[in-house]
DNA sequence: CACGGATCCTGATGGC
DNA sequence: TGCCATCAGGATCCGT
């Protein structure tokens, strides 16, 4: 489920209600990535002052330090009273006075990590790489370019590091790279100044409509993958390898990059 | 220091 | 039905 869009859109379901809550209890299931840091009780009494987001992260600003909580692969979160008992796959949970937050992330590959304050190395090392966000102001077209003519690794793969721009994940970099026109194998510094314009531009159009409609499309549309077609607004190339393009009918082709699956048409998306 | 590969873990799916 | 291989929306670590 997260790339970004759904990440915010997580973030934005429970940020304002468990804001200005108190913590009554936290406890850790099977371990996750990375341990906690402190023992869960530790959490207990803290307020939640707010929910921000840093790329994948969700980053709860609590009184005394800051837990960070990245869902991985098959992470999702839920913020609801009355919670039952953890099932099998629920491995966080976060009670406060306006509800309880928890963590469901099957394969484990999610993190909830606590920092005593937001300089500390934990949060240095987690963050601290992590390139621009793309729906801030601050995703400049030329820095963009600028940064790309740098690397010379495939473009799909520069987008997925995260040290450039946050946020891109398998299912949006292959739909931003076809909506830019762009094949995904092209050397990120061969591309110019016009092309990267367009990348940008296809970059935030993508991850904005996702967010603006629930972060959700894309992910219906592969979890119907092959069957009936009530997805029009599905993805244009992610998962329809041997389908035909929606642009100009060629069949959609398929490919590894750094063991990811990628899916590009071959006559509209240019080396 | 940037790149490519291996790796963590569990579940779903498809072929035989 | 069982068994096995493959694949899955992420990101770090390690050798080169």
């Amino acid at each position: 489920m997260p790339e970004l869009p759904e990440v915010e859109v997580t973030r934005l379901s429970f940020a304002s209600r468990i804001s200005g809550a108190t913590v009554l209890s936290a406890s850790m299931g099977k371990p996750l990535r990375w341990p906690l840091g402190i023992a869960p009780e530790h959490l207990k009494g803290q307020r939640v002052l707010a929910v921000r987001r840093r790329g994948k992260y969700l980053l709860l600003d609590l009184s005394d330090g800051l837990l960070l909580v990245h869902l991985g692969m098959s992470g999702s979160l839920v913020f609801a009273q009355g919670l039952g008992e953890p099932g099998k796959h629920d491995h966080f949970d976060l009670q406060t006075t306006e509800g309880t937050l928890r963590l469901n992330d099957p394969r484990r590959f999610g993190a909830v990590v606590f920092a005593p304050d937001p300089s500390d190395a934990v949060v240095h090392k987690l963050l601290g790489h992590l390139g621009v966000e793309p729906l801030d102001e601050g995703f400049d077209a030329v820095a963009f370019h600028q940064a790309l003519q740098q690397r010379s690794a495939p473009i799909k793969q520069v987008l997925l590091a995260g040290d450039v721009v946050v946020g891109v994940g398998n299912i949006y970099a292959s739909e931003a790279l076809f909506l830019a026109g762009i094949r995904p194998t092209t050397r990120s510094k061969r591309l110019g100044r016009v092309r990267v314009q367009r990348l940008w531009q296809a970059i935030r159009q993508v991850l904005a409509l996702a967010v603006a409609q629930g972060g959700s499309t894309l992910r219906d549309f592969s979890n119907a993958h092959g069957e009936s077609g009530h997805f029009q607004q599905g993805a244009m190339v992610y998962g329809r390898a041997g389908q035909p393009c929606r642009q100009c009918a060629t069949p959609v082709r398929t490919l590894k990059q750094g063991q990811r699956s990628t899916f590009f048409c071959p006559q509209c998306q240019k080396p």
